[in-house]
RNA sequence: GCCUAGGUGGCGGAAUUGGUAGACGCGCUGGAUUCAAAAUCCAGUUUCUUCGGAAGUGCGGGUUCGAUUCCCGCCCUAGGUACCA
């Protein structure tokens, strides 16, 4: 009987399928267990041997976990709305749905050949507007909530307004836009609804906000900072200008400190966590400001450094601060003006990159020294970033090496404070330098000046500590036609929300999926995009008088919308009302296993946890961090093959002229160990005079007609048309061969399909079975590590699930016998029983993959043919081959399927040995074994040893030092 | 620069609290079976070796009876991040 596993596996699949054997119930006497991945986009080119690593390896414990009698939610779906799919629009006219329905079917063909046990009934797709209109109704709750500082969470606007109502701004405590002014109650009722509502929007969770983004005219379009290159578009080199725009953002900003404290609760990889450390960037420090001298304004500024405040010299506005026109003397006008310009032309990431240039210009004002009263000129320099802080520095040269730098470029006097150093070649940034010079603060450490300047800045009146975070608020709207449209339309310039109850607000159609020819997003070419707020729908845009039909937001919302809440979606899917019941979301809570790559760490796990934070301050949700743990699995890399080459033109020295025609000049294709210049040579120069150059190339080939001795097959790449502009005007071209053989050289690379390294999960489950693939991609080394892709190790794997094939058919045709087994065969069941489970809870599947092999090594040795050890054999082997143990459990007499077959108990006592095989070294180094019984006394063993003629051997007549005995594990004779 | 992870045979990797370095698999070598191939099975496979052994886990030190494992310094690789005041 042969291993069909072609027929097995589709057999297992259907029965699967058909049964709805991994639909998970909403109660259950079980325990609960929630394993999820991150859901894919589903591109174009489908899956790649890469892709299904972190899919196998929640499977196994998702399998795992029913085995142990777990109720077990594992469900998939499809992150479907994003960029490519856009881009393919715009290029063919294919509307994206149609684009993204193909592709997800792809996907999901793929899926199904390998196996897993998806609750497919619960799939979610975010780009249906079954999904979004909650999507849209979330965005809804943040614009009508604000963060309340005292509570320390978020509320309903309504809690805000009441504030307003009895005592102004006096007793609200908020985090809201920086430029907020206080008012009384009195003043708040007298405010117009317009009034009301443009005080509200600097609270609200989300609001509208004028952000500078990088503006193409050219292009008419938006562009994300990496298309651009050197101030021009990456595509057609067109000027690109930073342009205003209002747009939504999310006031993630209000949450930066749970956001941190969070990651304490959590089980998720340090690295992740450390990722997310730095992105939100808390420093702590002091908000001091400056009055400005002959002028009622007054600039304020962030440091960490308030203990250094003895030390500034001069201050650094960003050329963006505002107040810059306001403080600059008629004088320095013309000067300031033309840098502002000048930074203006050069985008943030540019002036970042740019760090070695120091430019700047003085504004002729000076700031009053708070504690001196001394006059401190006020310069602009681009190293002070607008974003950051209050977009102003109070420069201390002394103290810190780009202030430092900054002054000795403009000659700028430097003010030591620090005791006992010198600063003439550069700042001193060590903490443990004592101040001097300084007044008050002189002769104290860091930490004591610090809180003292803190302690008078605030009994002066100049300012008081304060925690910083890098952490911005994000921007949310994008200027795309793939994407959940706003929940939005514009009374008056005002934004209004649509009520729940009659989303989804579903995406248009559109003529084209481009940007309208004067700017606007592509939703600006919707004929039907006007909100009726009598009808309460969607109509014509002919209808907007603004009285009844309004005109709806043109924006759409970025790729994280819709993954910010996804897995509380699956907890109840097919909900119509809710984003998911309560009951649900009381039974399910949070994900106990999430599973996915760390590229994410700081944009959809930031976010995620964000909404997350939200809805579970308005009672929505029973948890406020929504994965206990988490796992980033590594990456599958690709082997790539180059050819190199070489162009090789010719010339004459004694005539100057071209021997053989340059313009279709000789290629060689030539390797590693191969004279290219001998064979030019001995081939081409034999006998003339004729001089040449070489040019050297290096092009991927497609790994597929590369073999596993890295032999490339020259008959298939020369006749592949991607290649044919090599080989095109060139007058010939030849190889240089090792024993007949061209061997490319390989390198590891991520899989692109650009690389042509890509190797595809059908072809492995078509030659080898899913369960092989499954098998192998744990076997090749630990989930989290990275490690490159070898199709030629798939046969080990492949071979091990023939072997337990046999072991089985052996056993008597399948019919396994009942009665004891041998004390062997326990042993060899329950210390693999020990060793998988210990491996699955450690995520360690590559040693459980041994410790199978090793097993059916051992039981086939035996010719073990009990059903006491072969049945929960296939229990320990099935979650990670799940189809073959399902066939044999079958043929083993089992009707039920084995997915949810109690994992085997480890019995101890079955490992119980009574001798042992000590190694026996020397000075640390092994050098015999010696099998000795384990009752023996440390004396006994010593004694046994030192008499053993293979230690005497090893002495050669010295005594040793010392004799080491830890019974049971090891003998070290010293000397 | 900073943060994080890592460095072990020809390759992927194993060694759970310091206790037999190289499990398991690939590849390679030899053999069995076969008319032959595939498949399967058996043996070998870190390096050097005078065949007794000796050295060996990126490099240099240290702690220890004993270090891939712990400590100090350095080198290299990968990922993240950066005029963050």
């Amino acid at each position: 009987m042969e291993y069909n596993f072609n027929e097995i596996e589709a057999k297992w699949q259907k029965k699967w399928a058909d049964n709805q054997t991994f639909k998970a119930e909403n109660n259950s006497d079980k325990p609960k267990f929630y394993v999820l991945d991150m859901f894919p986009y589903p591109s174009g080119a489908g899956l790649h041997v890469g892709h299904p690593l972190g899919y196998i390896a929640s499977d196994i414990f998702a399998r795992y976990k029913r085995h142990k009698g777990f109720n077990v939610l594992h469900p998939q779906g499809y992150d479907s709305f994003g960029l490519p799919a856009e881009q393919y629009a715009i290029q063919t006219g294919q509307h994206p749905a149609i684009t993204t329905e193909t592709n997800i079917n792809t996907y999901r063909k793929q899926l199904d050949k390998i196996g897993f046990s998806f609750d497919w009934s619960r799939e979610i797709r975010t780009s249906t507007p079954e999904y979004y209109k909650h999507t849209q109704w979330i965005f809804t709750e943040l614009f009508n909530a604000w963060y309340n500082k005292t509570t320390d969470k978020a509320e309903k606007i309504e809690t805000l307004i009441a504030l307003f109502e009895a005592d102004g701004t006096q007793t609200v405590n908020a985090a809201c836009d920086e430029d907020v002014v206080n008012f009384t109650a009195q003043e708040w009722n007298a405010f117009s609804t317009k009034e009301k509502e443009q005080v509200l929007a600097k609270y609200r969770l989300t609001y509208l906000s004028e952000t500078e983004v990088n503006w193409c005219p050219a292009l008419g379009t938006v562009l994300a900072n990496d298309e651009i290159i050197n101030g021009l578009s990456e595509r057609g080199g067109h000027p690109v200008v930073r342009k205003k725009m209002m747009q939504w953002s999310m006031r993630i900003s209000a949450y930066a400190q749970r956001l941190l404290d969070g990651l304490n609760t959590i089980d998720w990889p340090q690295p992740l966590k450390d990722a997310q450390t730095n992105w939100i960037g808390r420093s702590q420090g002091a908000s001091v400001h400056f009055k400005i001298e002959g002028s009622d304004e007054k600039i304020e500024v962030f440091t960490t450094r308030p203990d250094t405040i003895f030390g500034v010299t001069f201050m650094t506005l960003a050329p963006e601060h505002e107040l810059v026109s306001q403080i600059v003397t008629h004088e320095q006008k013309e000067a300031v003006e033309a840098y502002i310009e000048a930074t203006a032309k050069r985008s943030e990431r540019e002036r970042m990159a740019d760090v070695k240039t120091i430019s700047g210009v003085f504004t002729g004002a000076y700031a009053v020294h708070p504690f001196t009263g001394e006059n401190i000129p006020i310069w602009l320099g681009d190293y002070v970033l607008a974003s950051y802080g209050t977009g102003a520095v109070m420069a201390v040269p002394c103290g810190d090496q780009r202030d430092y730098d900054f002054a000795k470029h403009f000659n700028i006097p430097i003010k030591n404070i620090f005791e006992g150093v010198d600063i003439s070649e550069k700042a001193c940034e060590d903490k443990t330098a004592k101040i001097a010079n300084s007044d008050f603060l002189s002769g104290l450490n860091v930490k004591k000046a610090t809180k003292l300047a803190i302690y008078e800045l605030e009994k002066a009146g100049f300012g008081q500590g304060k925690i910083n975070y890098r952490l911005r608020d994000a921007v949310f709207s994008r200027q795309r036609y793939w994407g959940e449209p706003f929940p939005v339309y514009y009374v008056d310039g005002m934004p209004q929300m649509i009520a729940k109850e009659h989303l989804p607000v579903v995406l248009p159609e559109v003529e084209k999926y481009l940007p309208t020819e004067d700017g606007q997003p592509p939703l600006g070419n919707a004929e039907v995009w006007a909100w009726s707020s009598t009808e309460n729908k969607v109509v014509s845009n002919e209808l907007i008088d603004n009285e009844a039909v309004f005109p709806l937001e043109l924006n759409t919302m970025p790729g994280w919308a819709g993954s910010s809440w996804y897995f509380n979606r699956y907890m109840d899917a097919n909900n119509e009302n809710e984003f998911a019941s309560k009951e649900a979301l009381d039974y399910w809570k949070e994900v106990d296993l999430y599973l996915g790559g760390s590229e994410h760490a700081t944009g959809h796990l930031l976010y995620a946890r964000f909404w997350q934070k939200f809805l579970y301050d308005l009672n929505y949700v029973p948890v406020d961090e929504f994965a206990k743990k988490l796992i980033n699995q590594g990456m599958i890399t690709g082997t790539s093959a180059f050819v190199h080459y070489a162009i090789i033109h010719f010339t004459s020295p004694s005539t100057g002229n071209i021997a053989i025609d340059t313009k279709r000049p000789i290629m060689v294709f030539y390797s590693k160990n191969t004279d290219l210049e001998k064979y030019v040579q001995d081939n081409f120069i034999k006998d003339s005079d004729l001089e040449y150059t070489i040019e050297d190339f290096k092009r991927h080939v497609d790994v597929v007609y590369v073999n596993s001795s890295d032999e490339l097959n020259i008959k298939e790449f020369e006749s592949d048309s991607k290649y044919s502009d090599l080989f095109s005007g060139v007058l010939e071209f030849s190889y240089l061969l090792e024993n007949d053989k061209y061997i490319t050289t390989r390198e590891v690379e991520k899989m692109s399909k650009s690389k042509f390294n890509v190797v595809n999960p059908d072809a492995i489950c078509e030659q080898y079975g899913a369960d092989s693939l499954r098998l192998f991609e744990m076997f090749l080394g630990p989930l989290e590590q990275s490690k490159p892709w070898n199709t030629a190790g798939i046969s080990g794997s492949h071979s091990f699930l023939k072997k337990l094939w046999r072991l089985y058919a052996n056993a008597n045709d399948f019919k396994a016998v009942e009665g004891a087994p041998t004390k062997d065969e326990l042993k060899v069941l329950h210390k693999t029983i020990k060793k998988v489970e210990e491996d699955i809870e450690n995520f360690s599947f590559n040693t459980s993959v041994s410790t199978f092999m090793i097993a059916v090594n051992e039981l086939s040795s035996l010719k073990c043919n009990k059903k006491e050890i072969l049945e929960p054999l296939l229990v320990l082997i099935s979650p990670y081959a799940p189809h073959i143990t399902e066939e044999l459990w079958e043929r083993l007499g089992n009707t039920n399927s084995i997915a949810f077959a109690p994992f085997p108990t480890f019995d101890a006592s079955h490992l119980v040995e009574n001798s042992k095989e000590y190694p026996i070294s020397f000075n640390g180094k092994m050098r015999f074994k010696l099998e000795l019984p384990l009752d023996l006394s440390k004396e006994e063993i010593e004694k046994t040893v030192m008499a053993h003629e293979k230690t005497q051997a090893q002495l050669q007549g010295r005594t040793p030092k010392k004799v080491i005995v830890v019974p049971g594990k090891i003998i070290n004779i010293v000397g």
